[in-house]
RNA sequence: GGGUCUAUAGCCAAGUGGUAAGGCACGGGACUGCAACUCCCUGAUCGUUGGUUCAAAUCCGACUAGGCCCUCCA
């Protein structure tokens, strides 16, 4: 399998630590606020990875976490946040907040078929941990305390920005607004590992600890429940790009001051859904969520095609046009194997299958090229073999893609609605014998109205409920 | 200012040195009373410009345009 490395910049052979165990970790979402499709893209990504490298032969294990404490009371993220603002005129506290929007996260990720990964670990259950990690880098020099809080000393490191090639001296302290100095740094980049003294007055969860009362610094919490859970030596780490500098940078600082050792080998990052201004966020224009798209008529699986259409290393940029696309495209797939009839069939060409996975699994080595695996499985549909051997490898490819490509719809229609329109049919089918077809088409306009699709075959006219 | 990524038909997109996959939309046709569904047909020399090579969308340089990051972010 190739994979584009951030750590090396170019795609590399993956090869893991044990070749038994894949161990992968995935930063997870901060549980402020609902996810944004954006947000989404990335965990449909790392989807398709684990799945990939499970359909490669490998054994996966995977963790990710739940951010529910930092940030959470911040002015600068939730100044704007009307829903924080109405979950607390409710009295609701900031663990039930996050509560509720891990809850979310997790309908979300359910609904474009996104495994839930082996491990979730919420950043408030691993306190412990960090405690246990800050100590030994104080122990050990990578470390020090400053005005209350606890830094990690990045000085101390040689190769700090390996992760982004910047250089410490063409780094820019607050290009963007809104963020100031830390006077009590030693060095520019150094970050916080423990906070006592918080900027935000309103922290609502603090700890005790060797320091005094407070609570982690935002980076410390995902080294600890990877190495927790996953041991001192990771395989592959993910996340969205935007985590590259400074988060993961500080992941790799802390972790390897910490083990003494190299610590993950692969860092594989998803690109982000742009919209035509730029960069999705939750406060600049539409807020879309994946029950906002629902709500407009589409499939989350209408979303998670659209990705798989594209390359996770690439921008992607949102637009209505482009979901229609590709509610348009995923439909008509999904039209052209349902119409596969397999009762009349022999038996599977096994030839065919093996050339076919063997394609298919080209795809995905070929650093997760999903474009491509879609393009295979159209071949497929368009090649002269017998229908069960179609239908065994739409089957196969679906482990991976994900698409419900032969979920049978088996709809639950009331007795009633269903006699309705089947009576409703042979009206029709009346009026049509008696051509007449303002009548046909009244009927078939009203059935329409209702969400009841007519189609007429040649084995005679059935529905389907939209 | 620094870093990093991208640039292929209306749109999404493959292509990793040998003369441009696939999908959607559009148009034409078959089917249909008309539609829908399905099927068939139809489109690009690859941002600009130098260079390397027998040969470049593919490698190198320059330029242009754009995205993202530079301590909240997927």
């Amino acid at each position: 399998m190739r994979l584009y490395n951030t750590l090396t910049k170019k795609i590399e052979e993956f090869v893991p630590y044990d070749k038994n165990m894949v161990t992968m970790y995935t930063c997870g979402p901060t549980v402020y606020h609902y996810a944004h499709i954006g947000n989404l893209r990335t965990y449909i990504f790392e989807d398709i990875l684990e799945k990939s490298l499970n359909y490669l032969g490998y054994n996966v294990k995977r963790c990710m976490n739940i951010t529910d404490v930092g940030h959470l009371t911040s002015d600068s993220d939730s100044g704007e946040d009307k829903m924080l603002k109405g979950a607390k005129r409710e009295h609701k506290t900031v663990l039930e907040i996050a509560d509720f929007y891990k809850n979310e996260f997790m309908k979300d990720i359910d609904k474009l078929n996104i495994k839930r990964p082996e491990i979730i670990s919420k950043a408030t259950d691993n306190i412990n941990e960090y405690i246990k990690i800050i100590t030994k880098l104080l122990k050990d020099s990578y470390a020090y305390i400053s005005g209350g809080n606890v830094y990690f000393d990045t000085s101390k490191l040689s190769d700090y920005y390996n992760l982004t090639n910047h250089k410490v001296n063409d780094m820019i302290v607050g290009v963007r607004e809104g963020v100031e100095e830390d006077l009590n740094k030693r060095n520019q980049a150094d970050f916080v590992l423990w906070f006592t003294k918080s900027k935000f007055d309103d922290q609502e969860l603090k700890w005790d600890s060797p320091w005094g009362l407070g609570y982690p610094g935002w980076h410390i919490e995902c080294s600890a429940i990877a190495i927790k859970n996953l041991g001192e030596h990771l395989d592959i780490h993910c996340g969205g790009v935007d985590n590259i500098f400074p988060h993961h940078t500080n992941e790799i600082a802390q972790s390897e001051a910490y083990l003494n050792h190299k610590w993950c080998n692969y860092w594989i990052h998803g690109e982000h859904l742009n919209d035509n201004t730029g960069k999705m966020s939750k406060s600049n224009g539409e807020f879309l969520t994946l029950s906002l798209l629902e709500q407009k008529g589409y499939d989350p699986l209408d979303y998670r095609f659209m990705c798989l259409n594209s390359s996770y290393r690439k921008v992607l940029v949102f637009s209505y046009d482009a979901l229609n696309q590709a509610k348009n495209s995923y439909n008509k797939l999904k039209n052209k194997i349902k119409s596969i009839n397999v009762d009349l069939d022999g038996s599977i060409d096994k030839d065919k299958v093996d050339m076919y996975k063997y394609k298919f699994k080209q795809s995905l080595e070929n650093d997760l090229n999903t474009s491509s695996s879609l393009t295979i499985l159209y071949d497929v549909l368009k090649d002269n073999m017998n229908n069960i051997t179609k239908i065994e490898l739409v089957k196969d490819f679906d482990k991976v893609l994900s698409l419900d490509l032969l979920k049978d719809e088996i709809v639950k229609i009331d007795k009633n609605l269903e006699q309705y329109i089947n009576n409703m049919i042979k009206l029709r089918s009346k009026a049509k014998q008696d051509k007449n077809y303002e009548e046909a088409d009244r009927i078939r306009k009203e059935l329409e109205d209702k969400g009841i699709i007519i189609k007429d075959t040649k084995e005679g006219t059935i529905f389907e409920l939209k």
